[in-house]
RNA sequence: GGGGGAUUAGCUCAUUUGGCUAGAGCGCUUGCCUGGCAGGCAAGAGGUAAGGGGUUCGAUUCCCCUAUUCUCCA
């Protein structure tokens, strides 16, 4: 008998194995880049380990190394993957999950990338070979691409030709977007299936067909051509190589089990939940589902919040949200919490995953804080719904089905899962009608979509420069020449975006926004109403073209928009050292903006600032600005050098960046930054806080302004005060003056309220001294000086006093009639009188119309001199009774 | 970026073709019952119905804009 002894890795050594290989073969290890991005606008979250390196493919930035390898943490919950709904409910879908990938930027390219890969997989992870297939890319007609027989050559030396499998192009012809880098690929399948089931079914056949046990395991891009926006594709000068393994599933085929959610990855998680929620995990399967979900998104809320991204109502924040009200909802539905829980389990993951990411540890506080109070909130939202269900169900009780469009506004309004509506339908007895819900459903993406249409065109290359310098930390005008450009259509909105070589206008990041200005040249002149970045690239946004875009042209930044930006990001960096000496150094930037009006700053701080901390900050702030520290700035800084001196870091940074540091004092201020400053903290001139609020659990938001902006302030208020005591004759004690106007003016009112109420008796008592009996009727006609309000406490006051009541009273104003007519509750059913009739009929008389209950009503028109006649003809209806 | 909903007393929420001088529960104030508390009874205060504009004889209700907020789609 052959004993076999498995020595299990486990998730920490797997990854460690991963990087120390490819650290062998020459490749620098370079640490997981942020989950969120910022400065893309074509990406939320990076969904794919190349994403940091997107610039290179795209040619817009140097390489510094040419072999990388990394593990990058990912987050799968929009666009083109949309795992979220299958998560959970099958053993290997995530929506946050890690990738680990080597890259040669124009180094070694298919033949290398197969051998390494071989290599790792067979002999050092030692999967047998006996369950390995690959794929090569077959070749496709419509792109006139032949079969990929370079990769399918290389991969003969390593393994037998029945098992390299010819792929489509949606299998293995890889695209990031419908333009740019794109290339064949080739993927590495495993059959982990027993020996059994692989008798009876061959693996190969199950490649690539959603079989959980035949998967995907590694994915080798070849990149080597550029998609342009015509569909066509042109052979890249630089060819790159682009890696992918999904971590959590290597760990599933290293450590032998069945399913994701068995490794050790997840299952400290798992086991977590299911103590603190009394079940066990595999009894039961909704319940199992339940706590994979949990366990996945636990990760990626915590990431996400790590990395920098709140949960908020739209975009990035609102994604992290959702992730996050699901897990809720899955606790909440299948394993009965009604209370918060998922803050709970952060402790294990913490735990787990704070060594290879600190940012987990630092954050922690913070993580679960947030994690609270959005479980809180949405406790609160599902309550809600559940009872706009109960009253659908009530108002609706002999129907067997719930309307689709109920579902569909309880799905889009209150954020119902069909799956729960219909739950709760089930235990009522009764269906949902889903026609109806899919009918909505795609009503809404129909309108979206069309409101998403954005069509951009192709690059116009003038001259071929791939780098451009920004000039603008020096100068605010250059002589410059277009490198391309390009034009952009938004529904019925057309622009166009320029790159230039060299430019003094600062594109939009780090919350400071992008500068406006003019370009010159050839005698004409465009404004740019905005700059941006896209990844690395300084777009100019103009309305129009230069006729000529050859040639040089001169730019202009709008001066005095910069000079006041760089006062409120100068003040920003200088407030945010204030907070932590205030209130300590657990405060962290979550946000900023800075413009040229004001600045916003966002922060973790968990409790509302007293009015002393306010006080305090906004005094040593103007301290600092009155010191009149000079800037230091170094650019090109090797970022761990920077850490050296005690930058406070943000979210952002890449690997091997060379980073730019802001120093106010190196013992006050040392920030890793990109803006533009002020050249000491004397330009800033004066600092006001004009707000303090909570933005989300544990998050502060502070406004405040500088230099002209604050001086502005502080003279209207000022001018405030003057212009009060001036009014108030300049008493000495301006606080007494408005108390004893304000006691006086309450005691006139009082005697004005008396003086109204006897008029009103007066009048009241006269109206009631001119009463006619007439049928019976206190019939009661005059023309009074109120206006409708006091007409109708009139009118209500001598229903209360006089049996028998018909009262008709008219006012006049602005040439307009008006006309009531109140009637003693006992006469509209004993005389038949209906005040609401009576009126429109009566309301002829002054050419109006109107209406009321059968007891009051009111009229108007525009009739003035008809009101004797209204009155007549009133009279005249009750004495016809 | 686009759609849908919400905003009414300190809090939670009512108020159906536009008209009952906007109501309830909890909380608050005062008085009474009880040896004290818990509790009970009674009276009362508290509302520019988010803000602005429009339609109308009349708007919490219908329309438009703004703000805040929730939610879905992209």
């Amino acid at each position: 008998m052959k004993i076999i002894i498995v020595l299990k890795m486990n998730s920490i050594e797997i990854r460690k194995t991963f990087l120390d290989f490819f650290k062998s073969k020459q490749h620098e290890i370079v640490p997981s880049a942020p989950m969120v991005i910022k400065n893309d606008p074509t990406l939320m979250f990076t969904n794919a380990g190349m994403n940091q390196f997107k610039d290179i493919f795209l040619g817009n930035t140097t390489v510094k190394f040419p072999r990388i390898a990394d593990t990058q943490k990912c987050l799968r919950v929009s666009g083109k993957h949309n795992d979220l709904e299958e998560v959970g409910h099958d053993t290997y879908h995530h929506t946050m999950f890690e990738m680990l990938g080597n890259w040669s930027f124009g180094d070694y390219f298919k033949k290398e990338a197969i051998a390494w890969a071989w290599e790792l997989l067979t002999e050092v992870y030692k999967i047998d070979k006996n369950c390995l297939y690959v794929s090569v890319f077959g070749g496709d007609s419509s792109d006139n691409l032949s079969k990929d027989n370079e990769a399918y050559d290389i991969w003969k030396n390593y393994i037998s030709e029945d098992r390299i499998i010819d792929g489509s192009k949606k299998d293995n012809f890889w695209e990031m977007g419908d333009t740019g880098p794109c290339g064949p690929c080739s993927e590495i399948h495993v059959d982990l299936r027993s020996e059994e089931e692989k008798k009876k079914v061959d693996g190969k056949s199950l490649v690539n067909h959603d079989d959980p046990l035949v998967i995907e395991i590694w994915n080798l891009v070849f990149i080597e051509y550029n998609r342009m926006s015509d569909g066509k594709l042109v052979s890249l000068p630089a060819k790159h190589i682009d890696t992918g393994m999904g971590f959590e599933r290597l760990c599933m085929v290293l450590q032998g089990t069945k399913s994701n959610y068995d490794t050790d990855v997840f299952q400290p998680i798992i086991q977590e939940i299911a103590k603190i929620s009394g079940k066990k995990y595999g009894d039961n399967n909704k319940a199992d589902i339940a706590m994979r979900v949990i366990a996945d998104h636990l990760r990626a809320i915590s990431f996400a919040i790590a990395d920098g991204q709140l949960p908020s109502n739209n975009k990035a924040g609102y994604v992290i949200r959702r992730i996050l009200r699901r897990a809720v909802r899955y606790g909440y539905t299948f394993l009965d919490f009604r209370e918060p829980f998922i803050n709970e389990i952060l402790g294990v993951l913490v735990s787990q995953m704070g060594d290879m990411f600190p940012e987990l540890k630092s954050q922690k506080d913070l993580i679960k804080k947030v994690i609270t109070e959005e479980e809180l909130a949405f406790l609160r939202t599902l309550s809600q719904g559940i009872q706009k269900f109960e009253n659908y169900i009530s108002s609706n009780k002999n129907s067997q089905e719930i309307n689709g469009t109920f579902a569909f506004e309880l799905f889009d309004t209150f954020g119902f899962p069909i799956d729960l509506t219909q739950l709760m339908a089930k235990e009522q007895g009764l269906t949902v009608d889903m026609v109806g819900f899919n009918k909505g459903m795609e009503e809404q993406k129909t309108r979206s979509r069309q409101a998403a249409v954005v069509d951009t065109e192709d690059w116009v290359i003038v001259n071929p420069e791939t780098e451009t310098e920004f000039l603008g930390y020096d100068t605010l005008t250059s002589e410059s020449k277009i490198i391309k450009f390009r034009k952009i259509k938004v529904k019925d909105k057309e622009y166009f975006q320029l790159v230039f070589d060299k430019t003094p206008f600062y594109a939009e990041s780090g919350g400071q926004l992008g500068d406006k200005g003019w370009f010159e040249g050839n005698s004409e002149k465009i404004f740019i109403t905005d700059t941006k970045k896209e990844n690395n690239l300084i777009v100019h946004l103009t309305e129009t073209l230069p006729t000529n875009q050859n040639g040089s042209f001169k730019l202009f930044v709008d001066e005095s928009k910069r000079r006041l930006t760089e006062n409120n990001h100068s003040a920003t960096h200088i407030l945010h050292s204030a907070l932590r000496a205030v209130l300590g150094t657990h405060v962290e930037q979550k946000g900023s903006l800075v413009n040229d009006e004001r600045l916003r700053f966002d922060f973790s701080h968990f409790s509302k600032m007293s009015e002393k901390e306010i006080k305090d900050v906004e005094t040593l702030v103007n301290k600092k600005i009155r010191e009149n520290i000079i800037l230091e700035e170094q650019r090109n800084l090797p970022i761990e050098d920077a850490r050296k001196m005690g930058a406070v870091a943000l979210f952002g940074e890449k690997y091997g960046d060379f980073v730019r540091v802001i120093t106010f004092d190196k013992n006050y201020s040392v920030e890793l930054c990109g803006g533009t400053h002020a050249k000491s903290t004397g330009q800033i001139g004066m600092f006001k806080i004009v707000s303090e609020s909570a933005i989300a659990a544990g998050v502060r938001r502070i406004e405040a302004i500088t230099a002209d902006q604050a001086e502005n302030f502080f003279n209207s208020q000022l001018q405030l005060v003057l212009e009060i005591k001036e009014i108030l004759k300049n008493p000495n004690d301006v606080l007494k003056a408005i108390a004893t106007l304000q006691s006086e003016n309450e005691n006139l009112n009082k005697q004005l309220g008396e003086f109204k109420k006897g008029q009103a008796l007066n009048l009241k008592g006269d109206l009631i001294n001119s009463k006619e009996n007439i049928n019976g009727i206190n019939f009661i006609s005059a023309k009074v000086d109120l206006d409708m309000a006091s007409i109708k406490d009139l009118a209500f006051a001598m229903k209360a006093e006089v049996e028998n009541l018909f009262l008709i009273l008219a006012n006049e104003s602005d040439g307009k009639a008006n006309l009531s007519i109140m009637i003693s509750d006992n006469l509209i059913t004993e005389k038949s009188l209906n005040a609401s009739n009576l009126i429109r009929e009566i309301a002829k008389e002054i050419n109006g119309g109107g209406g009321g209950q059968p007891f009051y009503a009111t009229a108007g028109g525009k009739n003035p001199s008809g009101i004797e006649n209204a009155f007549k003809k009133a009279k005249e209806i009750i004495e016809g009774l």
